[in-house]
RNA sequence: CGGGGCGUAGCGCAGUCUGGUAGCGCAUCUGCUUUGGGUGCAGAGGGUCGGCGGUUCGAAUCCGCCCGCCCCGACCA
């Protein structure tokens, strides 16, 4: 991509309304732009990010066995009247008539939906587990929406539900998304720790919510140091030990009775990102979402649901990446890979091996974007910066002459000068 | 919802107390200049001062009502 024929309203100055840092570089790099209160259009640049988001969350809810479905943002209010939720959940569901006076609602969640989907399906045990999930924007009438995306009342959640014939299986259902989730902030450049947690109004027995360390978060959490060291890597990840790790809010943890050392507890700030829930036939029950079992009985399915803000995830990921200069974007989340600066394009030389160079980036794959604007270069390596695209590559007269570009990497300012030939070899391994 | 603050050009702000017909920086457009860390000079365009009503010869400024946005608190992905 040309920087002269993208869109990317960057601004030179903090915008009035910003507190906190993810807010202020997601406006000032022109990722996002407010509607209202807690509602944002997503420019290109966030756009990108945002999509790279839900796709590692997709590719491991896959891996995991979830399968993908989408539910609508728009729901009719029978199904929560069905569930006793309705009137439960408060002026936080924006409630909606539509042209013939029926009651409708904004999805602030899919739990009723689900179900719907499963009761008319799915009818023996023998189709069971299942898992099915959506990323969906839901819509949350905040009390107070603030930190831009962090707490939009608009947001883009993932959300997976698993049905199981017995507690057993809902409870393995419920560990292999624990671990998945684990996988799904680590691809994301993220330490997250799985905390026991209050149930709150989705309801149910069993919860974790996950927070993610960052200096800016807004909870102070303790945990066992093993949380930064874990291996995922392998099929076969020992489940019992994980969910058994120590991990606490502050208002929760109690040093005296806290079973961690004192020499492995850690204390950090966190930033609640997923929260996964076992509710049994809370929903199912009252809404008649019953399978055969094999002894002949028809018995509610066990449910849980398992949820991870996506749009939420960009302004957390910014919140752990970040420095004076800007966001330092963790490579699988990281809008473009490379930023080619091109400098003194006036220059014959210059010109023809900045686009020489972006050409072959181009064909070999790379998401690069590509300054070939005249503006000064104070001007462009601070906007590439701000905007923190991992792999900097600046070609300008310096290196011209003898053939090379600069290499730098965004994260540690550490650079190299190199041929373009080798850069590009760097940059595909 | 309680408490605090803000709304003046695309962005950041001054002007409001003490009423006299709107200004600065950045950005934008034109020309020249400059080119490895947000160049310099000259010129130009751009504003129903959030909205409605009132007071006044005269309102960005005083009064009333309304709308919107931000921050703190209780709640949430």
């Amino acid at each position: 991509m040309r920087v002269s024929r993208y869109f990317m309203p960057v601004l030179k100055e903090d915008p009035a309304e910003a507190e906190i840092v993810s807010h202020r570089l997601m406006l000032r790099t022109g990722m996002i732009q407010q509607a209202a209160a807690g509602i944002y259009n997503w420019l290109p640049l966030g756009f990108r990010v945002l999509r790279k988001v839900e796709r590692i969350c997709r590719e491991e809810m896959e891996r995991a066995g979830a399968i993908e479905i989408l539910m609508p943002t728009i729901q009719p209010a029978s199904w929560w009247k069905e569930s006793g939720r309705y009137e439960a959940y408060g002026k936080e569901m924006l409630r909606i008539r539509d042209r013939h006076d029926r009651e409708m609602l904004y999805g602030p969640t899919n739990e009723e939906n689900v179900v719907d989907i499963f009761r008319r399906h799915v009818k023996s045990y023998r189709q069971l587990p299942l898992n099915l999930f959506h990323i969906q924007w839901k819509f949350r009438d905040e009390i107070r929406p603030r930190f831009g995306v962090m707490r939009g009342r608009e947001f883009l959640m993932k959300d997976a539900y698993s049905f199981d014939y017995d507690y057993e299986g809902a409870r393995r259902s419920y560990e292999t998304m624990f671990v998945a989730y684990l996988r799904t902030f680590r691809r994301m450049g993220l330490v997250a720790i799985p905390m026991l947690a209050e149930s709150g109004p989705i309801g149910g027995s069993m919860s974790h919510e996950f927070q993610i360390l960052a200096a800016t978060g807004e909870s102070v959490v303790y945990y066992d140091a093993a949380f930064e060291e874990l291996d995922l890597t392998g099929e076969e990840v020992d489940v019992a030990r994980l969910t058994s790790l120590y991990a606490a809010v502050e208002e929760r943890h109690d040093p005296a009775r806290c079973p961690v050392p004192p020499e492995r507890l850690k204390k950090a700030r966190g930033i609640e990102v997923g929260h996964i829930f076992y509710f049994g036939t809370k929903y199912s029950a009252p809404m008649g979402a019953t399978v055969m079992g094999p002894d002949g009985r028809e018995v509610p399915v066990e449910m849980g649901s398992y949820g991870i803000g996506v749009s939420r995830l960009v302004g957390a990921i910014i919140e752990a990446h970040h420095d004076e200069k800007g966001i330092v974007w963790p490579e699988s989340v990281a809008p473009f890979r490379v930023a080619l600066i091109g400098l003194r394009l006036d220059d014959a030389d210059c010109r023809r091996m900045a686009e020489e160079l972006y050409e072959r980036m181009c064909a070999a794959g790379l998401e690069v974007l590509y300054d070939d604007t005249d503006e000064r270069p104070g001007a462009k390596f601070a906007t590439m910066e701000l905007i923190g695209i991992p792999w900097q590559v600046v070609v300008g007269p310096r290196g011209a002459r003898q053939g090379t570009v600069e290499l730098r990497r965004r994260r540690t300012g550490e650079s190299a000068e190199l041929s373009p030939e080798s850069v590009l070899a760097r940059l595909t391994a």
